[in-house]
Parts: C-alpha cells; structure tokens; sequence
DNA sequence: TTCTCTCTGAGAAGG
DNA sequence: TCAGAGAGAA
C-alpha cells in the first residue's frame, strides 16, 4: 500500500523517507537529512510524515512538523492532504511562532499571560521600546531603541533572561536593566514579541511538568525543515520536547527527523547557527543521508556552484550531482557602468522571452535592494512587466496597522502600544502633550493608558475620554458580530476610512482597509470557524492544545504571525526581480546574478564580520543553483551607490567558478587585471578590494588604450581611471589617519583627480567610508 | 498640531 | 540617491 507513496523517489530519497524511527533497542532514532538545493528535501519531509502514518507508526496527532514560513507550513499541508485521506487540520504543522502561539494559547494561564494576548511585530516592538525609554526619560543618543531592540532579541534567541546575562560594562548593565523594564511592560500590557513566543514557550515546558510530558507524549515524531537557520533557542527547544535534554530515560524519546543544508545557510545575521548540525549530530547521533541527486540545474550550473562552494572550509561536504546533461555554459558580462548593465540586462531579457521563454521563468537576483531601482528603471523604459519582491507587506502597511491596532483595543484595552498608534489618528486633537501627561498619570497608577484616560481632568482629559468611550462603544456594538462585520464597523467608525478619503493620495489606503474585511472573511473559511469547526478536531483525543480562541483574536495573532504578501503586481507575467536571500528556495529557468563585485557581493560589510566571506559565499551558491537552464552573471566597472560612483572590482566569486563552464561575453579580463595577486591568499586582508590603476599592469603607460583590449564601450571610462599619478595624493594607501568626526582610520584607498580626489578609509569606529579630499578634514597621524 | 526643511546614513529578512 | 528622523516655523 505505502509502495505508492515512495514509487517516485530515488534511492537516496527512498532510504531517507524510510528511515527505522526506532533502533534496534526500540529507542527513537532520530534522522539528519542533508538536502543539498533541488533534491526534494519537501517532498521527503512530507513523504516522512505520510509514510509515518500510513505504516501506522504514529497517528497524525503524534505528529509536529516545524517550517521557517507559513508559506512552506501551507505547502507540505496540501501536499499532505494529497497523499493521505486525512483532514490535515488539526494537525501541529506550522512555524516555530505559530506552534508556540498556539502553546501558549492553550496554557496561558501556566505561562503566566492573559487569554487576550497580542503578538508584537518587529515595528510594534521598536515602537514599545521608544515608549519605554521616554518613560524612563533615557537618553536615546547613548542608548538607541535600535540597539536594545537587537540586545533583548538576541538574548532571547539564546534563551537568556535577564538574570542570566553576565554583567559587563556599565553600557552592558544598563541594556540589562532595561531588558528587564521592557518586559515588565510588555507583562504589565498583555504583549509578547516574536522571540518572547519561543522563549515563553520554553519556559512552560520546561518549567511545568505536567505540560511538557503531555507533548512529550503525544508528539513521538518531530519533523524540522531549513535545520541549518535554526537558533540557539530554537535547538533549546527541540531537545526539549523531544526529552533529549535529559528530562527523559532513553527509552521514552521522540525521533526526530531533521532536513539541511549547511551550505545553505544564510541567515546568520538573524541568529541560526550552523553550529546546531553539528550539535545535533553530537546530541542526537542520528543516521545520516545525503540527498545529491539534483533535479533542477542543468550540469554547467551545477559544476559551478560545486566549485565555488568548495572554497569554504567549514562543511560537512556533499557534491551534487545531475542526469540533465551539461547543458547552456554559465555566461558572464562585464558593463562600463551600472546603466549598461541594466540595458544589457533589457537585450538579454528580450531575447530570452523571443525564444519562448515565460517572463515568470526570468529571475534578476541582486546583492541589496538599493541595486533593484536601476534595473527597474531600465525595465520600466523598455516596457517589460516586471515584478519585485520584498517591500512592505499587505500586514505592515500604515493603514492596516492602524485598524488592527483599534482591534487589539477591543480585545486588550492594556495594550498601550495599540492605543499611542491610533489615540490620536485619526487626529482627534490629542497631542504630544497630552499624551506625555496621559503617560505619567499611568505610571503614578501603575496601570494603562487606557485606565488612566479617564482618571485625566481638563481638556485634555476630555478628548481621552471621547477616545476611551470610542472604543468601548465600537466592542459593545460588535459584541455579537461576525468577524468581518467587526472588522468593517471598526474601520467606519475609528473614522479611518474618512480619513483616507479626504486625502489626495488616500484612495489606495481605503482599498487596502477594504481588503482587510476580505481578509477576515477569507480567515473565517479557512479556519473553519462557524459551520463545521468541529471536523477540526481529530479524533481520538482530546488534547489541551486544540482549544477554542476567539476568531477576532486569532485573527489578530494570523495578521501578526503573517505578515502576507506584497500583493502588487502579483499574478501577471512578469519578470521577477528580488535579492538573493528572497530568493531562496525558488527556480526559474534564467537566472541572471547581477553586481558581481567586490564590496557589493561580497558585501564590504561582510568582511569584518566572523564567518562573514563563508556566509557570502553562501549566499552566492544559493544564487547560482536557483538556476534550472540559464544562468548569467554581470558586473559592472562602475557604479552609482550612495549618490557617490564607485569603481570596484570584480567580485572574486568569479574566479572561483570552473573556467570549463564559463562562457565570457565581454573580453575576460587578462590575470593583470585581478592585480599582481599571488594565488588566493591576500584578499582576506579585511578591507574592500578596490580596482588598481597601476599603469603597468592593465594599461601601457605610453598611450591611453589599455593593453587587455577590453570591450570597446569601456574605453571611455577606461580613459578617465588611467589618468591620476599616483604621487599627488596628500595620503599613501595604508597611512592612518584622523578625522574630526570619525576618529582614527587607515586609508584603503584612493582615486579621482583634484578636486575630485578621494579617499577610501576605514575608520576603527565608522567603518569604511569614502571621502573627498578636497572637502574633508583628515589629518595623517603617526 | 502640522507642515516643511535639513541632516544623516545606508545589508540581507521570516515570524 | 533617497528615505526617515528631528527641528523649527506657521
């Protein structure tokens, strides 16, 4: 029977799938499944689950399977609704915020929370933190909301509480202290932000014995996708449920079953840590299997994000493989300038789509978003549809923040980050002064904004009062409304949708918030709210986790956990355009990787950081191999960024490819032009490479033609680079110097004539920057 | 309270 | 280059 759930894997997807969850003891035995990009690793994961069943090794509610996004969570649900005739509904599939949402849903109480709470977005957060530095009147100069936003999320993520924190310096010791008022203000309001979800979750298991064992029971099998993006706390947490953290005998442990890609870890900067595989591998001792196959990039392709990633030490090793044949070279171009890369980009494109290729299969990857609007321009110009990725999201547009935050009030009048975004917007003549006397009479009371409003006398009392009475009128009027009818009394009557109208530029907004009423009925049916809310259930057990929320709470807990698409220009046909890091996970049949070069991809700001080059590299991997037939790679000589032009070399990914793959469309540059560079070791010297006007090794010092007949179109450029004598420059390469703002530094390098002249330094404090010479104030030291 | 101007600084991003 | 924040004026 189950023979029809493996008949399209391959053998190593076939061995992974089927893996013994139990050993020869009976122990759970759990599995590390190194999916290298395009080998399947979803439809393993999802076959596990399915196979699982099936063979009647566990029942769909011993079942917790973690994804990164809710988009990946929706996906292994349908497919798992494909493969098995089971109501997927009730089953704990989701992201680690959504599966702790729901934790601490069903035990509030344990977790020390109210039933109302609402889940604080990255924006929310900030902005509770600037409420709570006013408060403590701190000064924002020495400690910015920006940093402590940083400080308390990445305690978080390694499961540190205050407590826990070793004291360091004073800076150190007051951040600590004001972790600990920023989450007594968020216990005092009834908020959780996204990494107090997981911390908070941690906590109740670990701390309440009759809960954990519970999930420890029922949840015998637990599935991880993306492992490698997975953080400290994340690891805590996985250990314990599973018991392997001690808090079980051996022989009563979950199997876990972990899908990764060591080499596709990219997201170190938001907190996951390699380091967990091998930690697993340590802890868990789990049986291993590679999934090689490829069944995405043609052989070029593949060569040469093998190539490039074996550049990297760190790894737990793994080569793909493909059956696809060779196929089309990788192509390169080198532009005079970021505009000739764009148009070039335009040529190629259209060509591409003149053989039949869809716009949809044509991806434009890039380093950073700023590199998006030049491209656009030029796509924009040549009348191609086109489509960006990124942006703000249908969740995080002003509008709708400003209707949900009059939601929350409804559910949770404590919430005083809702209640200062929407007290006075519309504007209902209640101004910073008020709100500022507002705020001390609730702390004098030590409770909310919004039970201090009406404790307020004079005018400005008055008006909080109106706003009080506003919102308790609009939670008795919607009493016995369906959600969608509440959503759509509100937006009425919090007179946002007039507010909208009356602008100039309104009309987009008042959609949006008329969307949102969409969105709520969409919620409604798919959650199975009303009409058939019991076959939620499944059978057999009635756990405490499955309980009952309020739609209009769950709602809110949906818009915070998701922030949904950026809907524009979705649907059509157009050519995608998005930075690497978005652009995980997917495939297109072209893909072109643009601005390869040096201090854009690599990032310059990747170099001083630890692992920085590795994770770079990474990322260019990523790039490469989302690639199935066509793959382009572009750099320009020159570049605006910034407002300044740069000129900076190419980047060294590209002599890290398999020159047998590649196919040069511009002149490939002669060795000189990479410098008088001894094989591979000097470029770790920490700073951004930057072009080398030396005139003896890419251009005759005689005439102004350079000797590597570059492309003609170069020459130009070429001709304004060669010019400066080195001798003129007040400061040497390697001099350090001081600037009046930005301290000590040492110059990295320099290029311009007169008046245009500068200086690239990099500062110990500031980092790099560039400088002109003419208008700085740098003064040589030492 | 709101509009306008000036200054600053700049990477990637899911929940 | 350009978006966002903060200061100052109406």
């Amino acid at each position: 029977m189950y023979s029809d759930l493996l008949a399209n894997l391959n053998p190593e997807q076939g061995e992974a799938v089927t893996l013994p969850p139990v050993d020869q003891n009976g122990h759970a035995q759990s599995a590390l499944i190194l999916a290298g990009a395009g080998s399947g690793k979803t439809r393993v994961l999802t076959t596990r689950i399915a196979w699982l069943i099936q063979t009647g090794q566990v029942s769909p509610i011993g079942v917790l399977a973690v994804t990164f996004t809710n988009k990946a969570a929706k996906e292994m649900l349908i497919r798992l609704g494909a493969m098995l005739p089971i109501n997927t509904r009730g089953m704990w599939i989701g992201t680690f915020h959504g599966l702790c949402n729901r934790l601490l849903r069903a035990h509030h109480k344990d977790a020390g929370l109210p039933s109302t709470f609402q889940i604080l977005d990255t924006q929310d957060q900030l902005s509770a933190i600037k409420r709570l530095l006013k408060g403590l009147k701190v000064d924002d100069e020495k400690y910015p909301p920006k940093q402590l936003q940083y400080f308390i999320a990445h305690a978080k993520e390694r499961g540190l509480r205050v407590k826990d924190i070793e004291s360091g310096d004073d800076f150190q010791a007051k951040m600590a202290q004001l972790y600990q008022a920023y989450d007594e203000q968020c216990q005092r309001e009834g908020v959780v932000d996204f990494a107090e979800l997981l911390l908070r979750s941690y906590e109740l298991l670990k701390h309440s014995e009759p809960i954990r064992t519970h999930y420890q029971e029922r949840f015998r099998h637990i599935l991880i996708d993306e492992f490698q993006d997975t953080n400290a706390l994340q690891y805590a947490w996985l250990k314990l449920l599973s018991g392997h953290d001690g808090s079980r005998p051996s022989t009563q442990r979950s199997a876990v079953f972990a899908v990764g890609d060591d080499d596709q870890s990219i997201y170190a900067f938001r907190g996951a840590d390699v380091e967990n595989m091998r930690l697993y591998e340590k802890q868990f001792h789990p049986m291993m299997v590679k999934l090689e196959q490829n069944y995405r990039s043609h052989g070029h392709i593949l060569d040469t994000a093998n190539h490039l990633i074996s550049n990297n030490t760190e790894r737990l090793g793994k080569n793909l493989r493909t059956d696809a044949g060779h196929g089309e070279p990788v192509r390169i171009y080198e532009a005079a300038s970021d505009s000739l890369e764009a148009s070039w980009l335009v040529d190629e494109i259209k060509a591409l789509i003149n053989s039949g290729i869809q716009r949809t299969e044509i991806a434009l990857l890039y380093r950073s978003n700023a590199q998006s609007r030049i491209i656009e321009h030029a796509l924009f110009s040549a009348g191609l549809p086109y489509r960006v990725y990124g942006g703000l999201r249908f969740f995080e547009r002003a509008e709708i923040k400003h209707a949900l935050a009059y939601l929350r009030l409804l559910e949770n009048p404590n919430d005083d980050t809702s209640f200062s975004r929407v007290v006075n917007f519309p504007t209902r003549g209640i101004g910073a002064r008020s709100i500022e006397a507002l705020q001390d009479a609730a702390r004098a009371q030590q409770c909310s904004l919004y039970l201090a409003a009406s404790s307020l006398e004079g005018k400005a009392g008055a008006a909080l009062g109106g706003f009080v009475r506003l919102i308790d009128h609009m939670r008795e009027a919607t009493r016995h409304n369906t959600l969608p009818e509440t959503v759509e009394f509100v937006i009425q009557h919090s007179g946002l949708i007039q507010h909208y109208l009356g602008e100039r530029e309104g009309q987009d907004r008042v959609e949006n918030l008329q969307e949102l009423i969409n969105a709520a009925t969409a919620f409604i049916a798919e959650e199975g709210y009303g009409q058939d809310a019991k076959a939620a259930t499944l059978p057999g057990e009635n756990a405490p986790g499955d309980v009952e929320v309020s739609p209009l709470a769950s709602f809110l807990s949906h818009a915070s956990l998701e922030a949904g698409d950026n809907q524009a220009q979705a649907g059509q046909d157009a050519v995608q355009l998005m930075t690497v890091h978005s652009a995980k996970g997917l495939e297109f049949t072209s893909v072109f990787i643009t601005g390869l070069e040096e201090g854009l991809f690599p990032h310059e700001n990747s170099v001083n950081e630890l692992n920085g080059l590795e994770e770079e590299r990474r990322l260019m991997y990523v790039a490469i191999t989302r690639a199935k037939e066509r793959l382009y790679l572009s750099h320009t000589q020159s570049r605006m960024l910034h407002g300044q032009v740069r000129y900076n070399m190419p980047s060294r990914f590209l002599e890290e490819l398999p020159s047998d793959s590649l196919k040069w469309l511009t002149p490939k540059a002669k060795d000189a032009r990479w410098g008088g560079r001894s094989s591979g070791s000097t470029w770790n010297d920490g700073y951004t490479r930057q072009r080398e006007y030396e005139s003896n090794d890419f251009f005759d010092s005689g005439s102004d033609r350079p000797v590597t007949r570059a492309h003609s179109t170069l020459s130009n450029n070429v001709k304004r680079m060669a010019a400066p004598p080195r001798d003129t420059y007040p400061f040497k390469i390697g001099q350090n110097v001081f600037h009046t703002k930005f301290g000590e530094g040492r110059v990295t390098a320099l290029e311009g004539l007169d008046t245009d002249a500068r200086a690239q330094i990099h500062f110990k404090r500031h980092g790099i920057k560039w400088l002109q010479l003419s208008i700085a104030k740098l003064a040589a030291i030492d």
